[in-house]
DNA sequence: GTCGCACTGTCGGCTAGCCGACAATGGCCG
DNA sequence: CGGCCATTGTCGGCTAGCCGACAGTGCGAC
């Protein structure tokens, strides 16, 4: 399906697109041009050139980057409805971190060309589209806070929220499909930290786990073990 | 000197400040409050509704938040030239973070009301104002990244080195003045281990330590140890 | 079906960094 | 000068979370 505009209800769950001006919307869908990546496959890496803007649309994309040591830092495993890489748009100065597919996954790219050519004739949109950076640098904040301040068990707690709700990009799913080592990496815990700490709000009845996925039961319940 | 104007030479030693067209430099100047505080006094807290984009030019403010349970989380301690609060500018949403002076300060105050005003007839500026937001993301990300992957001596030899170049923003300082304590809840450290890592810098002859100051002796090899 | 791989579950030893405690020192203010 | 408070320096016990190891289990490919 390689129309952009195929994808236009699937962009409309997430709050930031929905939120622009209508003749902004279908502007950009005009603009974008599909690509689907397998499993594993790269997107972009740390230092690479700006590209553009993305969207995952279909599948899941892994943001993160991998030290020199070897350990890895995996940022967000993002979900549909989902727009990432707007630094490099702003700043013109490369990639900060790595992303790959991490299933079979189709996303959308508005061309960073394209994009500042808009932007040259629409420049009250700069504003529309720096409104992604504050929703991440806001996050950024709350996600450097919880590190520092909290200890592992609420702070796994608000991550599987944010994840629920894709960052507040979306209403909240009560199924997660991610590995524990995946969210492992996001918190940086070890597996089997989270295991067990998983584990024990399985005990409470808060989630259930089976193979790859884990599925919240008492949002409320979540929510108050997230302080 | 109540006249914003005697800032412009410290102002214009700030590269983000520095780089901008220098019509907008002059508006800017033009619509500034200055505004004086004393030790200790608060400039704002979390949640406080926006009030516009402010600049340290003189003293030094510390940006941070105390959490439910009394522990405190040290973002930034900010020194001129330095400009902070623009993430409210553009979502219009509450501060993220508690700013107050930690030595008598003064700073400058771009109202919100104005500065919008003055982004409603040129709106091209939104980008401007937007390097701001992207400089600090790619900031925030490299902390993240750090807190997660890095022991505790090369984060804090990496954080000495962005605290002498004020993050990005001057030329490198030799001499930083700033209690260990502070670093330590920069870093997420306690202060006890934060002096025993700066005991061995010293040993090593990478830096001075004397009564709430830190000097930097050897740059080249602070750098080397920031891996 | 069965092979292989990715993921989950669990144990025990290890250690980096925390935390309380307290002494020593520097700088400021009356 | 003397008193006070902020800051630095150091010790020792404690513990959260790491890490290696290994067994068990789900699932997809052939």
């Amino acid at each position: 399906m390689p129309d952009p505009r195929h994808y236009l209800g699937q962009l409309s769950q997430g709050h930031w697109f929905a939120a622009l001006p209508q003749a902004l919307r279908h502007t950009l869908l005009d603009m974008a041009q599909v690509q689907r990546l397998d499993a594993g496959q790269r997107l972009f890496r740390r230092g690479d050139k700006p590209s553009g803007l993305y969207a995952v649309v279909e599948g899941a994309v892994r943001v993160g980057a991998v030290s020199e040591t070897g350990k890895e830092a995996l940022l967000t495993l993002v979900e549909p409805p989902y727009w990432f890489g707007e630094i490099s748009l702003f700043d013109g100065l490369p990639r900060t971190h790595d992303a790959f597919a991490d299933s079979a996954s189709t996303l959308l790219l508005l061309p960073q060309a394209g994009l500042l050519a808009l932007l040259e004739r629409e420049p009250q949109h700069w504003r529309d589209f720096a409104l992604l950076m504050s929703h991440k640098l806001r996050l950024a904040f709350i996600a450097l806070e919880d590190m520092s301040l909290l200890p592992a068990a609420p702070r796994l707690a608000r991550r599987l929220l944010l994840i629920a709700e894709n960052y507040g990009e979306s209403e909240p799913r009560r199924v997660l499909h991610l590995a524990q080592e995946q969210l492992a990496l996001m918190l940086s815990l070890s597996r089997q930290t989270t295991n067990q700490i998983l584990k024990e709000l399985q005990a409470q009845g808060v989630v259930q786990l089976t193979y790859g996925e884990i599925e919240i039961l008492d949002f409320a319940h979540l929510r108050r073990l997230a302080t």
